[in-house]
DNA sequence: CTATGGCACGGATT
DNA sequence: AATCCGTGCCATAG
């Protein structure tokens, strides 16, 4: 069950225990949304912060600046986190023209479908949207498509054409193949994209468009005689597809954070959380900011609560109803910010080397255990931690979870290792080396990660040294 | 015989 | 209670 927190906490009734999951669950966004909701409520009042003189923070509640008021002691292991409010929030699916934050973050926690659409939207009509968005929540998890055209255009009732018309729009779009069938096509899509800015070699289309099934097999020599050139240009060419093309779309796009470009990337997402070096300086210990998107605290309005006192009975009734719910909900904002500040808190510590280092320092980590520490459920922690995002030093923005995630520095190590190796190196091999790294897994296990990691197996990889 | 991918089971996560 | 992830076992390809 739940923890009781403070004393201050109670009523805890069974509403007060359904709003502070709720409201753990919720990202900065659908805070957003449920704080305006609230808003509406006349017995809560959002009070505007000061700001610290040193540093242009808001502040929340009446405390002193966290960051600049820090005693001097300069414990890297004593991370500065607190709740930080911030006037300037703007939640992706509201984007305008309004101001940008000021410091803009890239785009790339949106899901796939949502950042291609984004893009495409305008060129639609609105009627081709629906089925654009209807292609796109068919993609499997590298960006193919999973129904056929025709089965789209029998559930839309509209030409085949039409629907064939929408998806190359859409391969056309930023993670460019998405939405092809077979790797085939994306790479084709990719070529003739890749074919307006630069150069391409003929061969490498003639091959892709022809001797797939070779190129797949990387029998280089069968191509060589198919095409009646020499084994060198063939190489070439497959050198070219391989630095410059990706036959899974989806995963390139997940990569590496996509900085805002000036044509697609109007959207600016706040993660949940910011962790950054105090004064930017990486010797210092790390700040932790935990975004509000709004520029103040919220609390029950003081007025309200006095009307309440002198208004007619009848009127008594609603204004009661509607101050409950007010100080419900700051109590529950109370208890969400407090368990997220202690969960963050703890996780910094642990996770310090990841955030500073890089994933190859990740520690394993567990819901679990960190929900004992913290003597809370296992399944707040669960709640707290699933769709957060949170932004590292480096200004890359992850998911949360990633912290939590077992086998993300064996991924790394691998890749290390891979593309360190100077012959290819079998799964097997790989283990054993992963395991003198002292991380043991087994042989099966190095064979899922590299998939995950999209690397080819071992006799595969002989001309594909680089994946980019 | 070796290297991999598929399927299924058990524990962890949600 | 449903789902995901690491593993072991087995079939298949080279």
């Amino acid at each position: 069950m739940f923890q009781i927190q403070s004393p201050s906490l109670r009523p805890l009734t069974t509403a007060h225990l359904a709003q502070t999951m709720t409201l753990l669950n919720q990202t900065v966004g659908e805070l957003w949304e449920q704080i305006q909701k609230e808003l509406t409520n006349p017995a809560l009042e959002l009070i505007e912060e000061r700001r610290c003189p040193t540093c242009q923070r808001l502040l929340p509640g009446s405390s002193p600046c966290p960051v600049c008021s820090r005693p001097t002691s300069m414990d890297l292991n004593e991370p500065v986190v607190f709740i930080s409010p911030r006037e300037d929030f703007m939640p992706g699916s509201y984007s305008g023209e309004e101001t940008m934050p000021d410091e803009p973050i890239a785009a790339s926690v949106e899901d796939l479908p949502t950042y291609v659409l984004r893009q495409i939207a305008l060129e639609l009509e609105p009627d081709e949207r629906k089925i654009a968005a209807f292609l796109l929540t068919h993609l499997d998890e590298d960006g193919f498509l999973t129904v056929p055209i025709l089965e789209v255009a029998r559930y839309f009732h509209v030409l085949p054409s039409k629907v064939e018309k929408i998806k190359e729009v859409i391969q056309r779009t930023d993670p460019v193949g998405v939405g092809s069938y077979t790797p085939q096509e994306a790479l084709l899509v990719q070529l003739e994209i890749l074919a307006e800015v630069r150069p391409v070699p003929s061969l490498a289309v003639d091959i892709v468009r022809d001797a797939m099934d070779w190129l797949s097999h990387r029998q280089f020599a069968e191509i060589a005689r198919h095409f009646k050139v020499t084994q060198a240009k063939v190489q070439d060419a497959v050198k070219f597809i391989s630095e410059n093309l990706n036959p899974f779309p989806a995963r390139a796009h997940w990569g590496d954070v996509r900085q805002p470009s000036a044509k697609s990337g109007q959207v600016y997402y706040f993660p949940d959380i910011i962790i950054s070096y105090l004064n930017d300086n990486p010797e210092n210990p790390l700040v932790v900011e935990i975004i509000m998107p709004i520029g103040g605290t919220l609390r029950i309005n003081p007025l309200f609560r006095q009307a309440t006192r002198q208004a007619s009975d009848e009127a008594k009734e609603g204004m009661k109803n509607d101050l409950d719910r007010a100080s419900l909900f700051v109590k529950c904002l109370q208890q969400r910010n407090n368990t997220m500040q202690r969960l963050i808190q703890r996780v910094v510590v642990l996770q310090r080397e990841y955030i500073v280092y890089g994933e190859r320092y990740i520690k394993p980590l567990t819901r679990a255990s960190l929900a004992r520490e913290l003597e809370v459920h296992e399944s707040t922690i669960s709640r707290a931690v699933s769709n957060k995002t949170v932004q590292l030093p480096n200004k890359k923005i992850i998911p949360l979870s990633s912290f939590f995630d077992r086998s993300l520095n064996v991924r790394t190590a691998l890749r290390d290792l891979i593309a360190q190796e100077k012959e290819p190196l079998s799964d097997a091999d790989l283990a054993k080396m992963l395991s003198k790294q002292g991380y043991d897994v087994a042989r099966r296990t190095v064979a899922k990660y590299r998939s995950m990691e999209g690397i080819l197996p071992a006799h595969l990889r002989k001309v594909t040294q680089q994946t980019a």
